[in-house]
RNA sequence: GCACUCGUAGCUCAAUUGGAUAGAGCACCUGACUACGGAUCAGGAGGUUUGGGGUUCGACUCCCUACGAGUGCACCA
């Protein structure tokens, strides 16, 4: 918490103390934000405490308020409406706040936890290019690592690839029967759209031959376990699981341009991984836990030998955990893999972002290890995120409806450019200086659009809203600070230094500024509580605000027109403030900020 | 059928976790100084918070109910 809302706690504390004996700690007193149609900028609720003080809430609060302004070095004013008391803070304490932010050149970065936090993020399959769902949860995971670090822990980003199963065999089989051994360089394509090519023609062969099996007087379930290429790619599973060497070099070898066109994009994107778990590794552990379970009884085993959880006490089912061949299932290899995480790390929280079609999945996968008693299963934590629904409706990989990363991010770029040159406030850029801007812009706008909504909350994406670069977006913001970067450029020209600043010269505030320190002392906390809720999109709603605040100062009191050199060179110090607080609150959201633009 | 999630301005989203007259952006209308960057700013219009009941000083928020939308309920992952 900041100084002056402790401070002004601290003397509500006091003064309901001498006032009506109530004992009730500063960290106890809950303030709000006035709000704007009152006078003030700080508002204590009396009606919690009528009960104690044995007045009305008026009367409480009148008394309260003459305590408090008895003090004149913060409050200097109050009013009452109903048993809302606004507190006015008198400039001096404004400046003293800010003085105190601008002194601190790691504002915002708050003290070591001494607590570690893994994130997994990312997690995708290697069968087909990513899309605009996976965007949503790698800007989700990146950005709340980035978060979680600002706030003091320790993170470890994690990626899970899913690198085996029987949707790779899909795209294997294609590729085999169709491919002429084509690779990335000679047909030109990135390797994970390559193989995408190959997924999608699996799906239309299996089509057609369902058909063609209907047709021939079959029913359309015998038709979907008889057709040759779905068996073909069983085949292969079992080829693959009994380690048969031309089907692994063939998985490993598409496997690798999958890889090569994910990091491409990863790179793209500016997002990275500290710890890369593959499937084809981990699918075999969990059998440990799971025999762990059986002797702890907390498993049964039925007549046929197929393990199984009842969680029905608990409101759910019965789960399978292992299959009558003794082979896994996906919620065994997520039990293995969980207990592998944490012999590796030891972390105190393990964050899965993964979307809220798996809601019951991880639920379970919670349960199970709070049953064994597992040190780590209260800190799993699903960070369940909501669909990214289109104009036209859901996104379906199958139907073709879903957005391509690459295409999107190549779009949005186009987009900055476009409306660069438009405004044409760029002369003196280098072609390589251009380009850079308008990835920067681009991709700061798709950052930004996905991640201000709240993570759970379902949520549309439209494309012509998302390359708007107007009102509460991205660009909006990245403006905002290369407006302010320009001022500073020409306060340095006319050699204006703001670390000669005497902040005892300044005695009064533009109430645009007052309003800005009251907004820029919240950063910390905002931090701290992106951090706890696991919620970047905090972050974005709070810059987004900050920066529009700035923008009415800017709008409304001009900087070198000032005639007094020390009210001139405090706007430089405080627009430095906000630069940096924007720049701040931006990197933890992945996005960059430039100079010019 | 059972379970979970959601329903806020024409559209996309907020609402300090139970607080005041529910706020922003887009779109629409009106306006902004020879100043520092107009990708900006100010103003207007737009709401029975899906309907109905309840809890209390006070409800978008909590409980019940109806309606509507989504997701999950595989010896798939």
């Amino acid at each position: 918490m900041n100084s002056l809302e402790l401070d002004i706690k601290k003397k509500i504390s006091q003064g309901l103390n001498t006032l009506f004996n109530i004992q009730l700690d500063e960290d106890k007193i809950s303030l709000q934000p006035t709000k704007p149609e009152f006078k003030g900028s700080f508002t204590f609720v009396t009606f919690s405490i009528t009960k104690l003080t044995n007045k009305s809430p008026e009367e409480t609060g009148k008394l309260l308020g003459e305590y408090l302004v008895k003090d004149p070095s913060i409050c200097s004013a109050y009013n009452i409406v109903k048993g809302f008391l606004n507190l006015e803070i008198t400039d001096s304490a404004w400046i003293k706040t800010f003085q105190a932010i601008y002194l601190d050149k790691s504002f915002g970065k708050l003290t070591p936890k001494n607590k570690k936090i893994m994130v997994e993020y990312s997690s995708p399959n290697t069968n087909k290019p990513l899309h605009l769902g996976h965007l949503r949860n790698i800007f989700l995971g990146y950005s709340l690592s980035e978060i979680l670090k600002t706030a003091g822990y320790e993170v470890i980003k994690a990626n899970l690839i899913n690198d085996r199963g029987i949707h790779i065999c899909k795209s294997m089989i294609a590729y085999s029967q169709y491919g002429n051994s084509e690779t990335p360089d000679t047909s030109g394509l990135k390797g994970d759209h390559l193989i995408g090519k190959y997924y999608v023609m699996f799906d239309k062969l299996y089509k057609a031959e369902i058909e063609q099996l209907i047709a021939a007087g079959n029913t359309k379930e015998e038709a979907e376990k008889k057709a040759p290429i779905m068996l073909q790619a069983q085949k292969l599973l079992v080829n693959w699981e009994n380690g048969d060497s031309e089907t692994i070099d063939l998985w490993k070898k598409m496997n690798q341009w999958v890889y090569d066109g994910f990091n491409s994009t990863y790179q793209k994107i500016g997002v990275d991984f500290d710890k890369f778990y593959y499937e084809s590794d981990t699918y075999l552990l969990g059998k440990n836990i799971v025999n762990e379970g059986l002797s702890a009884d907390v498993f049964f085993k039925k007549e046929d030998n197929s393990v199984w959880i009842d969680l029905s006490p608990e409101g759910l089912d019965q789960k399978l955990l292992l299959r009558s061949d003794g082979t896994s299932v996906y919620i065994t290899q997520d039990l293995g893999t969980a207990e592998l995480k944490y012999t590796e790390f030891g972390f105190e929280k393990s964050v899965y972002v993964v979307g809220n079609e798996q809601d019951y999945h991880f639920k379970v996968l919670k349960l199970i290890l709070e049953k064994m008693n597992k040190p780590y299963a209260s800190g799993i934590y699903h960070l369940s995120y909501g669909m990214v629904d289109l104009p036209s409706g859901k996104m379906k990989s199958r139907e073709g409806t879903v957005v391509d990363a690459d295409d999107l991010i190549q779009e949005m770029t186009e987009t900055a450019a476009m409306h660069t040159k438009e405004l044409g406030k760029i002369e003196g850029f280098s072609e390589t200086e251009a380009q850079a801007l308008y990835h920067k812009l681009g991709l700061g706008a798709l950052k930004y659009f996905l991640l201000k909504v709240d993570p759970k909350k379902r949520m549309l994406f439209n494309p012509q809203e998302s390359v708007e670069f107007q009102g509460n977006t991205g660009p909006f913001i990245q403006y905002t600070y290369a407006r302010i970067s320009s001022l500073l450029r020409k306060a340095k020209q006319l050699n204006i230094q703001s670390d000669n600043l005497d902040f005892n010269q300044i005695t009064s505030l533009e109430i645009t500024e007052r309003e800005t320190i009251n907004l820029l002392k919240d950063f910390p906390a905002k931090i701290e509580e992106a951090a706890n809720l696991f919620s970047p999109s905090l972050i974005a709603q709070y810059v987004y605000d900050l920066a529009k605040q700035y923008n009415r100062f800017y709008n409304e009191v001009s900087i070198f027109n000032e005639s007094n050199p020390q009210l001139l060179t405090f706007r430089i110090a405080f627009s430095d403030s906000i630069a940096s607080a924007i720049k701040k609150s931006m990197k933890l959201l992945g996005i960059e900020v430039p100079e010019k633009m």
